[in-house]
DNA sequence: ATACTTATTGTATTTTGTACAATAAGTGAT
DNA sequence: ATCACTTATTGTACAAAATACAATAAGTAT
């Protein structure tokens, strides 16, 4: 619970979408968080609700700031790629009753319209430690195709993310964020099908994917696989 | 003068690009406001700095509405493409002392943080009729080749748009805002030439914007011109 | 040596982008 | 009627990029 409320704007606020990539499964996933109860003697009444992370803005911190805050308290991962993609305000974003309980037990002043500035972020679920702070009960990855009911329009937002996403895959750098160090081209292809969401083809994608200044190839192949090892590339650093 | 600011919610403001083209000297300029200085008595020790039109939100409008509603007080014109863009929020963006003056004369709290979300409009310049309003002394049309200094991070703010309309001028429905309800090949082209700000050959464009889905011919030329007349094209109406 | 598994590569075709200049259709002057 | 003038319109050759498609290579395990 926070101790005060002096140091937050009330009426802005950053929710992130955490977009996290299983490379076992091959699969994307949303972090979600669900939502921690009123003091426990109250708790049977509250009926807690799945969320994206989010938090109102500290008075002094810009809104990146707020939304690398917010990723640190929840999951624990620092550096993370991280972008703001669009502001969401409508007046009764935060008025749906099924919200009440949790602004009610949150906020100074629980009826307040809140806007809230939208971010991204890509991680690789075997990278980061999601752990449950002051604002969560306990947090849980979801699949993107089985996104449940989420509090107040969270719903919208994570659509709205993965829009981006699919549209402008390599701006986002995916490959640098959601692969490890070394990969092979199989595992990259593998990780642009489930963002597309459809299979490519391994010759036209490794032609195209070559003409991509970023890869270098290093010298080093794997070892122990039960068929011809593959090659390991890696993405030149980025200049800051 | 704003009657009060019961309406208002004092935390977020909405600013407005407004990039204006004038066919006649295939011009992209960006629509400024001079600011209004307090009450006249002390208007001398005021210095108004150039702005891009913005306001406070009001609490029952959503971004959006905002948007219209700004621009529609400054520029007297409905039904503008506007689009989000970007959201400023950085903790001291209106705490620069040439800021203060105006702040004190517009703001119940001079002090407070504000967080600006920035909307993008497009308008045929001789379509529009800015005229000050309440916040406004004068508004004015700056190339966007030699914009001034603005008050807050207006700066900031207006090149981000630009980056932003050329880096994809088709998804910004640039023709279908910019140009008359029917326009020749030639009118298109000098428009994706501004917008670019660099020349392009006449048969490949022609050749390329063929492909779009959205232009239609015409039955009808150019009259009364000292050279072979050119057809008139068109835009398809979007489905809403 | 063989079976098994995934990695790796080339070729033909289509589509798209680019560079470049001659002809067409009006008007106004003679 | 002809000519000068101005802008509109169009084609061709070449390069680059996207697409469709299948055989061979390099390991491990038996």
């Amino acid at each position: 619970m926070k101790d005060n409320f002096l140091n937050y704007n009330n009426y802005v606020s950053v929710d992130c979408v955490v977009l996290g990539y299983n490379e076992v499964e091959n699969k994307l996933q949303v972090l979600l968080i669900k939502q921690k109860g009123p003091a426990p003697n109250t708790a049977e009444l509250f009926k807690p609700q799945y969320a994206i992370p989010g938090d109102l803005i500290k008075e002094e911190e810009s809104l990146d700031e707020a939304a690398a805050r917010i990723l640190e308290d929840l999951v624990n991962v620092k550096g993370l790629f991280l972008e703001q993609f669009y502001t969401f305000g409508h007046p009764d974003r935060v008025k749906d009753p099924k919200d009440a309980d949790w602004l009610s037990t949150r906020r100074k002043d629980p009826l307040a319209r809140v806007i809230t500035v939208a971010y991204l972020a890509l991680v690789r679920i075997d990278q980061i430690n999601p752990s449950a702070g002051y604002f969560a009960e306990q947090t849980t990855w979801r699949s993107i195709k089985k996104i449940p009911k989420l509090a107040f329009d969270h719903n919208t937002i994570v659509s709205k993310a993965l829009d981006i996403i699919r549209a402008h895959p390599e701006q986002h750098l995916v490959g640098r964020e959601l692969l490890p160090n070394k990969f092979t081209l199989s595992q990259l292809q593998n990780l642009y099908e489930v963002i597309q969401n459809k299979e490519l083809d391994k010759r036209n994608f490794r032609k195209s994917i070559k003409n991509n200044e970023y890869l270098i190839t290093l010298d080093e192949k794997q070892k122990g696989v039960l068929h011809k090892p593959a090659q390991y590339y890696a993405f030149k650093k980025l200049k800051k």
